[in-house]
DNA sequence: ATCAAACTATTTGATGTCAAACTTTCTGAT
DNA sequence: ATCAGAAAGTTTGACATCAAATAGTTTGAT
């Protein structure tokens, strides 16, 4: 079943069964999940092809684009990353042992384990955000520039309201 | 670390490490998977109050929004609820479980064990879906309608470009 | 009427994630 | 200098999901 037409039965089945309440603004959100849901299951398919998890792919990303030495302590990734600190252990010993990444530790605190993108880690870094940004350039092609622009404030101010 | 500073700190440093890539689609493309991410994990929370999974409840909904028998076959469930078959009976097992459904066989055809809504998920059904039409309206409320219109059309546009 | 192929749902085995408990190490107040 | 509390990362146990294999049932072609 279409995206667009999977939404419209759900909206048209619920105002009928709930008369009382308004769909309008649901609508959008579930075509907003939709759209999300489908893009991540596209790129993710992409990154499988390079061995990756999305997950895993936005670990060494966000080495990456950390500087050239490509180190960082795991508190700070799983800030970046949005990830729990035991989901952020697994990563990193999955991108180890496929040879993404090497762990060394912190002179200066011995607490710390650092992860640092291997050469590997890097070309597969470059890889995934060359396809990451086209992907998501196509899929804004044939939209009109100035409706991209207001796209953009209206999420912004979704944005907003959601953090209160 | 705020959703909007995310986005432009990983644009900037990205841009920074790989300049000949254009990331202006990705940055709209990141503002809209953090939003949507965001918007599940409040969601799922209210339902958890309910002591309903956010996929639980979606169970719940496509039998409740599918006319007063509420009862459907695990196919036609799994197709609106877009989870796997095993995903699926796992769910319906839970439901079941706490009693917000019972099952039933089909007399005209024995593989078939057909869900039905309980007077209990019915009305589990109904808080969510009142919780979740309200959400969405609050997250849009400071939203101008014409630019809502524009938001919805090219959702839409980014619908079609990816179901291809 | 038969039987191969399609269909429906469940089971099995594996995976990626999280929360909570835990170990080690550091920090700051005294 | 000491030590209670914070911080970093890992381990443990539980969970929801999926793909693939499975068991039972129906369909359709002959």
């Amino acid at each position: 079943m279409e995206m667009s037409e999977l939404v419209k039965d759900t909206i048209r089945t619920w105002s009928t069964e709930r008369p009382d309440l308004d769909f309008t603004a649901m609508s959008t959100a579930l075509k907003l999940n939709l759209l999300v849901n489908k893009t991540f299951q596209s790129i993710n398919n992409h990154m499988l092809e390079l061995g990756l998890t999305l997950g895993e792919f936005d670990v060494l990303a966000t080495l990456r684009r950390h500087g050239k030495s490509g180190v960082l302590m795991p508190t700070e990734i799983a800030g970046f990353a949005m990830i729990s600190p035991s989901g952020l252990t697994n990563r990193l010993t999955r991108l180890e042992k496929m040879g993404h990444i090497d762990r060394l530790s912190d002179p200066n605190d011995r607490r710390i384990s650092l992860a640092r993108l291997t050469a590997k880690g890097r070309k597969a870094a470059d890889l995934g955000i060359s396809f990451a940004a086209s992907h998501s350039t196509e899929m804004m092609g044939r939209v009109d520039s100035r409706d991209l622009a207001v796209f953009n404030k209206v999420i912004e101010q979704m944005m907003r309201s959601v953090e209160e």
